[in-house]
This record gives C-alpha cells, sequence and structure tokens, in this order.
DNA sequence: ATTAGGG
DNA sequence: CCCTAAT
C-alpha cells in the first residue's frame, strides 16, 4: 500500500499586501516505503523505529518556530505591487506591510505497507493482510512532517494568493473578487473548501469526522480582543470622503459640522468605546521611516480599519529612538496611557464548529488577521489502479494503493493583530501547527463516513482493498486523547461537537506556550527565521519602495514582535499579557482641508484672530472632531505660507485666491494687533518696572 | 488644556 | 501632522 500524504496550507489573510511569493521548495519526500522495502520491516518495526525516532526528535530538539531553512534556490520574484490605498492620501509603505505571501508548502509521503503486513499480529489471514495500523503508519508519516516541519517548512500563501491591502488592488483576480465581500479577508478562491468572509484557512475539508478535532477554546481567547471590536463597525469598503463643508450660512459658527469622515468611513467614533480605540488596528501608513519622536500622538479618530503599523514599523522606531533620544519619562507615560493604543493579541484557538460559525464573521469585523482550519478534514482518497499486486494475484500480495492527496490540519483559529507582521504571522501559524502535530495526532480512518475504530481489523475486513471503491475512505487527524481522558466511548454521544470539546482542548492544553519573548533585548536579536527566508521580501519590498535599508534591517526582528500562541490553559490562567509595546501608535490619517474648512477657518481667524484658536475650533470646527485647534493653526500657518508663494509652488487642492488674500490680509492685522498688544505690554511693564525702580 | 513654534 | 516647551 502506497500512501501519499500531503500538506497543503492554504493561507489567505485580510489586508495583507501583496508580495512576491516565495519559492515553491523542493518538496520533500521522506519515502518511508523504502525502508520497509529495504530493511523488510514488518510495520510494527517501522513505526517502532519512526515512533523512536520522532520521540527523540520531538523531546530533544525545541520546537523551532522558526523552522525555516530550507534552501530557497530559485527565488521568484513576482511582481506584486501594492497600489496605493485609497482611502489613505498617504503613501502607503509597501514594505511596512512586511507583506508576504506564502505559498503552499507540500510534503509528500509515502508510505508503504506491503505484503510485511503478514507478519503482523493483526491475525488477519485474508487477501487484506494489512490491519488498521495503517492508521499508524499514516500518523506516523504524519509525524514526520511535523518534524519536517519543525525543520523546514514555510508556511505560505498560496501561489497566486496575492493580497492587497486595504482594498488595494492585487494582482490576483481572485484577490480583487473577494475583496468586494467587505469582510477584508481575502483569499485565494481556488479552495473550495474556505468559507467566505474567514481569514486564512488550512485547507478546510467539509468532511471532518468530529472526534476529536484540535480545539482551542476560542471564547477564552476571544475575551482578550473581542468586545473591544464587536463595536468597531467594518468599514473596510468605504472611503471615508471628505464631505465638503457646507458654506456658513450665517456668521462662522460651526461651519463644520460633523465630522463626515468619521461617519462616512463607517467607523465608529474613537470616542464610542474606549476598547475600541484600546483594539483599534494601527497604521502604518508610510512611517517606515518615519522619525521615532512622531511615534505618538492623540487617539486618531477613524482610521482603524484603514491602517496598520507593522511591527516593522515599530522596531524602525525603537532603533531610531536609540538615534533620538528625545523621550522623558513623563511623555512615555502620559503616551501609554492617556493614547489607547491597539492592545497587540495574537490568538489562536480552535473551536468546535459552532464557534466558528458565529463568530468569525465578528472577528472578521475586528480586523484581525485570523487563520482558520476546520475540523480535521478526512482527506481525500484516490484508489490508484496502478498497483503493482492486483485482485488477482496471490492474496497474500493483494495491496492497496491509496493517495492522499492533503491532509487536513485540524481545527486550527488563529487570530493576530494586523498590525502583526506577515512574518509573524507565518509564524504563528507555524506554532500553531506544529504544536498540534507535536501535540499528538493520531490518524483516524473513515469509511463511508463511518469512523473505523478498531484497529486489529484488517483493511480487507473493513472494506479497504484494491477491489473497493475508495471514494469513501478517508483520513483524518485527530488529537491524541490524553490519560486524564475517559474512553471516547464514554464521551460519545449524538452531538458530535461535544467531542470537539472534550478531545481536542486537551491535547492543546497541554502544549506550553511558546515563551517568544517580546521584550526589548528580543527586538535587537534578529532571529535565524527570518535571516532565512528574507531574500524575496527584501527584494521585492525594496524593489518597489523607498524603503530605507534601515527598514529592511528592522524588518528581521519583526518576527520577534508576535505573540506566542495562548493556550487555554494560559489564557484561562494567566491574565491577558499586557501590551508592551504602547509604541504601536500610528500617525493620523492625513486629512487636506476642503476648500470649504479653509473658508470657515479664515473666516474664523478674521473674527478671533490668531491666537485663539480653541475658541476658532469651537466655533468653526466644534463638530469637526479629527481638528484640533492645533491643526487649524497648523493649517493657518500653512494657509499663511502657501498666500505667500507663488500659485506654482502650491500644492494640493488649489484655494481661491480670494481666500488667500482674506489669509494675508488676517494675518497682518492680527499680527500687527498682536504686535500693539505685546507693545502696550511690554510698554506698562516697562513702565512698572520704571515705577518700581522710581519707588526704589 | 492651550498656545506658539519648530520639524 | 507631529512634538515640545511654555503657559
Amino acid at each position: 500500500m502506497v500512501i501519499q500524504k500531503r500538506l497543503d496550507y492554504g493561507y489567505s489573510g485580510y489586508q495583507v499586501p501583496p508580495m512576491p511569493q516565495f519559492p515553491k521548495s523542493a518538496k520533500k519526500k521522506r519515502s518511508v516505503r523504502k525502508k520497509a522495502d529495504e530493511n523488510q520491516m514488518c510495520p510494527i518495526d517501522l513505526l517502532a523505529t519512526i515512533a523512536g525516532k520522532l520521540l527523540s526528535d520531538n523531546e530533544n530538539s525545541t520546537l523551532s518556530p522558526y523552522c525555516i531553512n530550507e534552501t530557497s534556490k530559485d527565488v521568484v520574484k513576482q511582481e506584486a505591487f501594492c497600489t496605493k490605498v485609497p482611502i489613505k492620501t498617504e503613501a502607503f509603505d509597501q514594505q511596512s506591510c512586511n507583506n508576504t505571501v506564502l505559498d503552499p508548502e507540500v510534503i509528500e509521503k509515502q508510505i508503504s505497507c506491503g505484503p510485511d503486513e503478514h507478519s503482523q499480529a493483526s491475525g488477519a489471514t485474508n487477501s487484506g493482510p494489512a490491519s488498521l495500523s495503517v492508521k499508524s503508519i499514516i500518523s506516523d508519516a504524519i509525524a514526520e512532517d511535523s518534524v519536517i516541519l519543525n525543520n523546514g517548512v514555510k508556511i505560505g500563501y498560496p501561489s497566486d494568493a496575492t493580497i492587497s491591502r486595504c482594498g488595494s488592488t492585487s494582482k490576483s483576480p481572485a484577490f480583487a473578487k473577494a475583496e468586494g465581500e467587505g469582510d477584508g479577508l481575502t483569499r485565494p478562491l481556488d479552495s473550495e473548501n474556505q468559507i467566505p468572509g474567514n481569514g486564512l484557512e488550512i485547507n478546510a475539508p467539509e468532511m471532518y469526522s468530529l472526534e476529536d478535532p484540535m480545539y482551542l477554546d476560542a471564547k477564552h481567547l476571544a475575551l482578550v480582543s473581542s468586545d473591544s471590536s464587536a463595536e468597531v463597525p467594518a468599514c473596510r469598503n468605504h472611503f471615508p470622503c471628505n464631505s465638503p463643508l457646507p458654506k456658513p450660512e450665517s456668521g462662522i459658527e460651526n461651519v463644520v459640522h460633523r465630522d463626515d469622515d468619521d461617519n462616512s468611513s463607517g467607523c465608529s467614533h474613537p470616542s464610542s468605546t474606549i476598547t475600541n480605540k484600546a483594539c483599534r488596528p494601527q497604521c502604518i501608513g508610510d512611517h517606515g521611516v518615519r522619525k521615532l519622536s512622531m511615534k505618538y500622538r492623540k487617539a486618531a479618530p477613524n482610521m482603524m480599519k484603514y491602517d496598520r503599523v507593522s511591527n516593522y514599523d515599530i522596531e524602525t522606531k525603537a532603533v531610531l529612538r536609540s538615534k533620538k533620544i528625545c523621550y522623558t519619562r513623563q511623555r512615555t507615560q502620559r503616551s501609554y496611557f492617556k493614547r489607547r493604543r491597539l492592545i497587540e493579541r495574537c490568538m489562536i484557538s480552535a473551536s468546535n464548529r459552532g464557534f466558528f460559525s458565529e463568530d468569525i464573521s465578528s472577528l472578521c469585523e475586528k480586523n484581525s488577521i485570523k487563520i482558520e482550519a476546520h475540523d480535521p478534514h478526512r482527506t481525500s482518497l484516490e484508489a490508484k489502479g496502478a498497483s503493482p499486486t492486483r485482485i488477482g494475484q496471490s492474496s497474500s500480495y493483494n495491496s492497496v494503493k491509496l493517495s492522499i492527496k492533503s491532509f487536513k490540519v485540524p481545527e486550527l483559529f488563529i487570530e493576530i493583530p494586523e498590525n502583526a507582521t506577515v512574518g509573524s504571522l507565518k509564524r504563528t501559524v507555524m506554532e500553531t501547527v506544529t504544536a498540534i502535530l507535536k501535540g499528538g495526532l493520531r490518524v483516524g480512518v473513515v469509511l463511508q463516513g463511518k469512523k473505523v475504530r478498531d484497529d486489529s481489523k484488517t483493511l480487507c475486513q473493513v472494506g479497504i482493498s484494491s477491489s473497493e471503491k475508495l471514494d469513501s475512505l478517508g483520513f483524518t487527524l485527530e488529537p491524541v486523547p490524553t490519560q486524564t481522558q475517559p474512553p471516547p466511548s464514554l464521551k460519545r454521544s449524538g452531538d458530535p461537537r461535544l467531542l470537539c470539546l472534550d478531545e481536542a482542548v486537551q491535547p492543546l492544553a497541554r502544549i506550553p506556550p511558546l515563551d517568544l519573548s517580546i521584550g526589548e533585548a528580543s527586538e535587537v536579536t534578529p532571529q535565524p527565521v527570518l535571516t532565512s527566508c528574507p531574500e524575496s521580501d527584501h527584494d521585492s519590498v525594496h524593489s518597489r519602495t523607498d524603503a530605507s535599508s534601515l527598514d529592511k534591517a528592522n524588518a528581521n526582528k519583526l518576527a520577534l514582535v508576535t505573540v506566542p500562541p495562548i493556550s487555554v490553559e494560559a489564557l484561562t490562567v494567566a491574565p491577558v499579557p499586557k501590551p508592551r509595546r504602547p509604541e504601536h501608535v500610528q500617525r493620523r490619517i492625513r486629512r487636506p482641508f476642503s476648500v470649504a474648512e479653509v473658508e470657515a477657518l479664515v473666516q474664523a481667524v478674521e473674527k478671533l484672530g490668531t491666537g485663539r484658536w480653541r475658541d476658532v475650533k469651537l466655533q468653526a470646527f466644534d463638530s469637526a472632531k479629527h481638528r484640533t485647534y492645533v491643526d487649524l493653526k497648523d493649517k493657518w500657518k500653512t494657509l499663511v505660507h502657501t498666500a505667500r508663494i507663488s500659485p506654482q509652488q502650491r500644492r494640493g487642492e488649489p484655494v481661491p485666491q480670494e481666500l488667500l488674500d482674506r489669509v494675508l490680509s488676517a494675518q497682518a492685522y492680527w499680527s500687527q494687533q498682536q504686535a500693539k498688544l505685546h507693545h502696550i505690554k511690554s510698554s506698562s511693564a516697562a513702565e512698572a518696572e520704571t515705577t518700581s525702580c522710581l519707588l526704589l
């Protein structure tokens, strides 16, 4: 029997900018059959051998989340460009997104259950001697793949999955299509098993005997972030339009009535909820090379959906910080406490379907990149007619040739902040998958929809033979039941989902959370994982952005920012880790003043003068939440400057000359008044001083 | 919190 | 727009 197994990882994510796909690495092939054939091992021996190897490998080797050490010799650059996000006026920093397209890594494994199965203590005597120890063989094969995963598998987007950010156009038509769905989670459409509106999926087949799905209580995880975002309406597909301000009809009061941008964007106002802000996605924008000192800012009104801050940016800032040490503790604290930032979250969960179907959508609204793998799936099997041993042959040599097209990763749910880097996403997925694999998987055999539980039966006995139609044969990946668990039979009830909960949680829960330091120290320590696979990132990004080399250097540190997968245990016991990096601040989105706004401003300044910006704000921009008095002051400054330069030098939306003239006159007038005032003051002061001197 | 000014 | 210093 030859079983080919592949692990396919499909991925798609929300607002992940396109990037050149990684080259498909050479398929890893480990032929167990060869071993078996050469050594004439019986399956048990084979299993023992493999198991021993796996045990030693897995136990002794530290779990390497950065298991990317493949030699990607042929890096294929993809001309994937991320177009400017329409809703942002700032140039989109491609690099800051650390965009990545992951390509599926395919692992194939061949397993042979040859005639040696005879020697197995299965008591089989008929033509199908191979007992259901095939489960073990498959499981071992998978486990071996887990080793592979630990050592050399890159998780990637499907090769055709070019994902764009924030509604930017993608090279992939499929994605362009999907972008209209509003979930923001685009993905390739070639995966028939994907559920619309969700994020990344890892081969979500529909068939799964919910025997032992991996389960992480997503609800625990949801506690970290959810409520917040629940209030954040989806607004990805809305473009904030700077609706022209109504002309002042009477006076200048409240010329700017509303913050139309906020509303039109569909984003709730930042003040609506605290958690809203707290979990607001960060904007990276074009700040990859921004100076550090601009990091903090007041809560930005309504950018929650459109922008992202990449860890990359953070890192850059961190480095820049050393260049410009200008932060006082007071400032830092103020920034920390007063400016609520996105709580960095990275949650990984697997859950029963109930949760998924219900919560995915809401999670999508939370603007998180989600990775979902559905239930452990039955893999599709193909009966191969090329079996060397046919029915007519001696029964002792009858064998079944199966081809498992792909094994689905057990149900897996990952939520990761959208400001996380793709690199960290990859790592997270990898860690999760690895954790699942390492946590113990077993293979279940499903035949005609029924789970074959009796491992002692022969394939022939259960109906798996070369003469049988194998269409209905499937395999599942299931968590290995733990000792504390009662026998599955006791827990089996009518609803298989109950089993999901019972059986799946524990295997994952016992997986120790990966302790990935996100502290300062680790920030500065590039990890091998990124150095091993940055070529595509660097090249691609660099080729089409003007990001500095510093950015590139910092990109390597991004993965370190990733929050480690959170086990159920950790979630239930440990408090939500405090966001250590409140610096995930984004620059406010640039919102050019419309002519109407300029007019309102001019009118207000004409009336109130240039030194009463708060009053100006209250009078003319009271309802424009995104315009602070500082903004107005700055705008006036620029207006004055604009009015003084030649029209050819002006940029942006042209301001009527009439307004500019008024600006100049008002500026002249009020500066004169100010000078007078100052003069009076100083003279009076001098007078007073003189008086006092005289008195002395 | 505002204002003023540099970046 | 951001950041800071000075009110």
